[in-house]
DNA sequence: CAGATTACAATTTACAAAACTTGTAACCTG
DNA sequence: CAGGTTACAAGTTTTGTAAATTGTAATCTG
């Protein structure tokens, strides 16, 4: 029996809510895996059964946050409409959350713009994840697209300006209609070239 | 008549040189006004007449290195054959010439990355100035375009990712044939979506 | 009197020493 | 023996202090 009557599952899910909450506050250099440690009553080398350092601590951090903000998007993907309009939805509501989240959680915000700058895999996965979508979206609004994932990244890369975090955070002092007047200019361009040698149907 | 025996604008040039040549060695936080004012042969307090502070010789400094960079994307601009390709070969010679600076000029191409985050006047008209060049570049394309420049800033916005210096920097580890197929990629797909409806001549 | 210097206050940087943190291995405990 | 702790070395951060830097105003000088 754990002498934190915690299994190690569980043990594992409270780290990752302590660090989080601590993260929240002071950002990933200034919270302490000791301290971490502190709020579940064990000692810090207890941690390293779980996480192989603190680096894969705050990669647990963010990917718990990352799966939150996968939702609201997911919802869109699988709703009902023309999906050329759920993409531009989509698009906007990527942007708008980033935007938000940098606004309202800057320590978080900052955590997935680091992981985002070395590249890890946590980030990596989830621009794979996103990129998944806008496919799903290409193949239904497109049906004769010969190639729907190379599209989706073609527009994933044409849109990288309004979700890399570093630009999100960058462009936080413009305004909201004018970021995303930009942003939908530069989707239907891209959508319009894409799609402009396609048999009508 | 001056005591270091340079006018007024001879001062300021050899101030900017100075300061140049410190920062590409050890950045811009690190080089020392007092240290470009020793070279002179002046006091530092000297160098206030001609610059409002440290942050202003700073922005003379990445002026004058981005005027010089300037110089080989003019002559594409001037230069002959369709002016579609010369779009092409114009953002992709921007492209390499980033990623050479980041490499091999790091503490410029820093400086340049700092006041291109803070805003400053230097960059936006650097970014107002490749504006323009963009939009030469499509109305000779398309004279049917009935608004280059609003097309020239969608080309900008889906480009940002191979011109944003913190985007360059950070794709330096890919390959570069890999990202200069992903920006003709992108470049190819925007501009055959501007010019989708166009007549044809 | 234009172009400089000197003096100075406020701020920033450099640096050494102390304190803290991270990750690991040996050991403990129920 | 799974799930811990303790001890420790190496590395990092913090702290206090001295030195240096920045920007300004008064003053100097040719």
């Amino acid at each position: 029996m754990p002498r934190t009557g915690l299994n190690a599952g569980e043990l594992k899910e409270r780290a990752v809510a302590v660090a989080s909450e601590r993260m929240a506050v002071m950002g990933c250099d200034k919270f302490r895996v000791t301290d971490v440690a502190g709020a579940l009553g064990v000692s810090h080398a207890a941690l390293y059964a779980h996480f192989s350092g603190k680096a894969a601590l705050i990669d647990a951090v963010v990917d718990d946050w990352l799966d939150h903000s996968r939702v609201p998007l997911a919802e869109i993907v699988a709703g009902e409409g023309p999906a050329q309009e759920r993409l531009r939805l989509w698009a906007l509501t990527r942007l708008r959350l980033k935007r938000e989240a940098a606004r309202k959680e800057p320590h978080l915000f900052a955590a997935f713009d680091l992981l985002s700058h070395r590249l890890r895999e946590v980030v990596l996965h989830h621009i794979a994840h996103q990129r998944l979508e806008i496919t799903t979206l290409l193949a239904e609004a497109y049906p004769a697209l010969p190639d729907p994932e190379h599209a989706a990244k073609v527009v994933q890369a044409a849109l990288v300006g309004y979700s890399h975090p570093k630009l999100v955070a960058e462009y936080l002092c413009l305004p909201d209609e004018e970021v995303e007047g930009n942003l939908l200019a530069v989707l239907d361009a891209v959508l319009k070239g894409l799609t402009a040698e396609l048999p009508q149907g």
